[in-house]
DNA sequence: AGGCGGAGGACAAACGTTTGCCGGTTGTTG
DNA sequence: CAACAACCGGCAAACGTTTGTCCTCCGCCT
């Protein structure tokens, strides 16, 4: 017996007659035999594990994306690697160059690299990003942007006429999309908003937006995302105007902790364990050398999650 | 020049000249080479990867672990593995099985196994665990058993004198351990301890904590965890109970959120992120061959964070 | 009977390291 | 000057798979 047909009447059915195969199969589970990932990774050049890189584990944003990501791998049989990027450009391309050699591929979520080194790492490995398109590689889009027009239409119906806009960082690509549709939505519905920020998407940051939300003469603000929004609910507590009386607030993201605020959060939610789940989709097509090549984007819907933080517009006070 | 005198240029210094160690390392820099970890693997045994098994991802109680385990391994080159065991032992045990021949040893958090599958496994591979002592085990623990006694003082101090305990899962070490303080301390202080539940550490199981909590003729409760106590503030606040006026509730672990609710969630903070360090500290010594073997246990102190769900006892009605 | 082809098994190379061993050169010491 | 050690480079085996190629049977057809 050859070693040899051992691996061939385990991995490749039909190719050695069936009852070697059995006989094989039995001394397998009688001598508890496992096949070794690591000849098998020298051997194939595929190891089976994929790198999930996000800029922050503890942000709960990403704990969706996480777990939809390692629901659709495991499914395969594939492991995933989880890097913490901290929120900066040096670590996340070091840790690219650390696990290229180890992974088959990655999955980006969020990623903070522009697009030419993103470009150019996209070269080296099969990867498919999050909420971060890069030409000519497939990625996955949460359509925020389309839930920013139904959250203002929202605080439309309840009679809001100026509403703020506090903004997240210029180089989110989200932003910027969101800023656009902002625009037309606002022309159609007959509601104006002005734009603040850039604001860092973290709950510290929230004061500050909360205080030129304030300044701006509104009766509402839609957040880039829950931890500003948290934020700028601190801070108004803080300086005694109710929320939704005075101001009502929209956040973004649906994350955990949105329903836990007093009032609750009115948010834009993300379907982020399906965003997680369609990348790693997208990744195992990649990696599947039977499939065809081409570059796919998936785009998916989110939806206005209404809670007790929006309400009816005060009465605008002339001052 | 042979292979061989490559590698050891890289990785043994002193073996070979330092002139040739130069030449080589300049050659390997131009040529962009970097060992593939599937040979050294292979060759030595050794991976360099490390699983870390939680119950579930998306708690945000594991969070602080996850990232803390994190940074240490990374230190020392490693990478890990997250597994999200979905709260089933029989998913915890296939991801061990399946992980077993492809990393050097494992960090458990919380583990459901039960002692005898722990023990057995302990012996298949290293393997550290975080809040669930295993004879014979290096693990690390979290002292909310004395954040217990501490919080039951607080309270004392506040007037309270019937307080409740809203309980986790039998199963639990750490519930065990409580009740045991509490037992202790109460009488100390002067104070009746009133044990209620199992609970699951869940949200959702609040609502059923704070009707026994209601019945069982308290002014303060200690919950199990955050998620329980946010439960039961969500339900208090349903039923109308004035927290702290009619009620106080403690917290325990500050996750992720307990200062988000309102009021702020007074609670035991547990120094998760510590903890991972400590476990991935402790696991690396094992992986270490030149390290001394002896199990360790470390146990890490918690301390009592007030915010706004404690108050002073209201007068007791008698009914 | 001779030829053909398919099925099934074996051989060996290849993947990229690490490491035990050997041997040559050089320097040191009695 | 001889003996010996230290230094340093090379050879080759080993780790555990996968896979291209070859070989040998065997049945079948003409």
């Amino acid at each position: 017996m050859a070693i040899s047909t051992a691996s061939r009447a385990l991995t490749k059915p039909g190719r050695v007659n069936e009852r070697t195969a059995t006989r094989v199969r039995e001394a397998a589970l009688q001598l508890g035999y496992s096949p070794s990932p690591s000849g098998r990774a020298l051997s194939s050049g595929r190891t089976r594990m994929v790198a999930l890189v996000v800029p922050d584990v503890t942000n709960p944003y990403f704990f969706g994306i996480v777990r939809g990501t390692a629901a659709r791998l495991r499914a395969d049989g594939y492991v995933h690697v989880l890097v913490d990027a901290e929120e900066s450009v040096e670590a996340e391309e070091r840790a690219l160059r650390a696990l290229r050699p180890t992974v088959d591929g990655a999955v980006l979520a969020a990623s903070r690299l522009n697009d030419d080194r993103l470009t150019s790492w996209s070269l080296e490995f099969p990867m498919v990003t999050v909420n971060r398109p890069v030409p000519g590689q497939s990625g996955v889009l949460v359509d925020t942007a389309g839930g920013t027009g139904q959250a203002l239409a929202h605080l439309a119906s309840l009679g809001h006429r100026r509403v703020a806009y506090a903004g997240g960082p210029r180089a989110s690509w989200s932003d910027r999309r969101r800023r656009a549709v902002l625009r037309t939505a606002a022309k159609r519905l007959g509601v104006e908003v002005v734009g603040l920020g850039p604001f860092a998407p973290r709950r510290e940051d929230g004061a500050a937006a909360a205080d030129a939300v304030l300044h701006a003469d509104v009766t509402a603000v839609l957040a880039f995302d829950d931890l500003l929004a948290f934020g700028i609910l601190d801070r108004l507590a803080e300086r005694a105007v109710d929320v939704p009386g005075a101001m009502s607030v929209v956040g973004c993201d649906d994350v955990f902790g949105a329903d836990l605020v007093r009032p609750g959060l009115t948010t834009i939610a993300a379907p982020l364990e399906r965003a997680g789940h369609a990348a790693a989709d997208l990744l195992l097509a990649r990696l599947d050398p039977t499939h065809p090549g081409g570059t796919v984007t998936v785009e998916l819907p989110t939806h206005l999650v209404v809670r007790g933080s929006t309400g009816t517009a005060p009465l605008r006070v002339v001052r």
